[in-house]
DNA sequence: CATGGACATATTGTATGCAAAAATGGTCGC
DNA sequence: GCGACCATTTTTGCATACAATATGTCCATG
């Protein structure tokens, strides 16, 4: 295992450790299931047991961690189902989203979203995966902040980071790429109009869309290993 | 202040302390803004600091307990805006319930609500308005819970116990409980009718009429403060 | 009287010790 | 060869000790 990979800021050593795991999660580099020993990571981030076992706590509270009484703690496991239902209720939060956003969406961050679909279709059209879903996910973040309710942000994020590496590392057919560009210059469209019916109704249903192919994507997998 | 009310399960300490805290949240015995004192508490819980403090970091992982850097925690404050933006996520996830509950609603789930009803009615006719709630929220929940998504359920409660006090134990005037209890009637007539757009569309006014009631009562009490 | 600084106290944050529970491994019996 | 059982090791959970930070108090000074 490898060493301590950029050291922690000591003063809040907890929110720190919480934070590092965190990302470590949503990176894959935790895979859901895995078991979280306390004496490796402790070695790992160079901390003690104090501040790893309250990082345990709050990410179990978050929901990104299971606690298994007298057996520690291991990584949140996410089955078919369970994407699934998450990516309903990230649909219904998103259509929220949108309809508020077009209310309350400034000009500078209608622009910025302009800007970000321009680097969207930059990266569609270079076959840019990576680039694609950096600049997607800061788009529906934009429209979720520009909803300008902080519980609604909160709530996306929470769920959004349980699903981060299913929903921005997947695979995407040409077919449902060119669908899911075509879908966010609609929403763009939109949300200039400032629509918030029309813009609540296609988010949620962008959203689902995305989920149908994930669903269809795990369904395959899971076919092809039985 | 008081004594130990009742021994906690020794087994999973920090899980035992967190339940009892977050109980004591929702009751309003530790009120938002309120400083939890480690050695206070560990006294009154009869625990030692680490199991106390775990379930601090658990709490502040759902929301109800906010971390402050180097001085410890407190109750999350909530004021008129933080309670106005809650209830509107949970008006657009109730909503979600209903349209989903209309599909996988049992017929014993259906039996289950139509008694609640009836005991709403009670409690409405001899004005006893914590009875009503009592019924009023059991409702809510099982409608929540047949719409058979997991998720779903634990981000609702996750926001309905940060309000629960707000919601739960605010006053009404006989116009508007009058109005809800129609509301009511009217939801479990869609719900049966299996009419998920209705019943969708209803819960979220429902509990958009309710965000404008709290809302309103509390601007009240802001004015007459000031 | 207000203000600021130094000291004392209280509180929080992290590390460590100890006990209980779970996992591991090896031996025996079948 | 396989599984059950017991001893050993590992791991977790709670308590406590120690360090760092924040808070409160008192007095001196303007």
């Amino acid at each position: 295992m490898s060493e301590v990979v950029t050291p922690l800021d000591r003063s809040a050593l907890h929110a720190a450790v919480a934070a590092r795991l965190r990302s470590m999660i949503v990176e894959g580099e935790l895979a859901p299931g895995m078991r979280l020993n306390e004496r490796v990571l402790c070695e790992k981030l160079d901390v003690s047991r104090t501040p790893l076992r309250e990082a345990f706590k709050r990410l179990a509270g978050e929901g990104l961690v299971v606690l298994l009484p007298n057996r520690g703690a291991e990584v949140a496991r996410m089955d078919r189902a369970d994407i699934e239902a998450t990516f309903t209720v990230i649909a219904a939060l998103e259509g929220l989203a949108g309809e508020l956003a077009a209310t309350h969406v400034t000009a500078a961050e209608l622009a910025e979203i302009r800007a970000l679909q321009f680097e969207m279709l930059a990266s569609h059209a270079r076959r840019d995966l990576p680039g694609y879903f950096r600049a997607n996910m800061r788009i529906h973040a934009l429209i979720c902040a520009a909803a300008r309710n902080p519980v609604l942000v909160e709530t996306f994020e929470r769920l959004n980071t349980r699903i981060f590496a299913t929903r921005y590392r997947s695979n995407l057919t040409p077919e449902r790429w060119d669908q899911a560009v075509a879908e966010h210059a609609e929403m763009l469209r939109l949300l200039e109009a400032r629509d918030g019916a029309g813009l609540k109704a296609l988010m949620r249903r962008h959203v689902e869309n995305k989920r149908a192919t994930i669903v269809a994507a795990l369904q395959a997998r899971q076919d092809r290993a039985a």
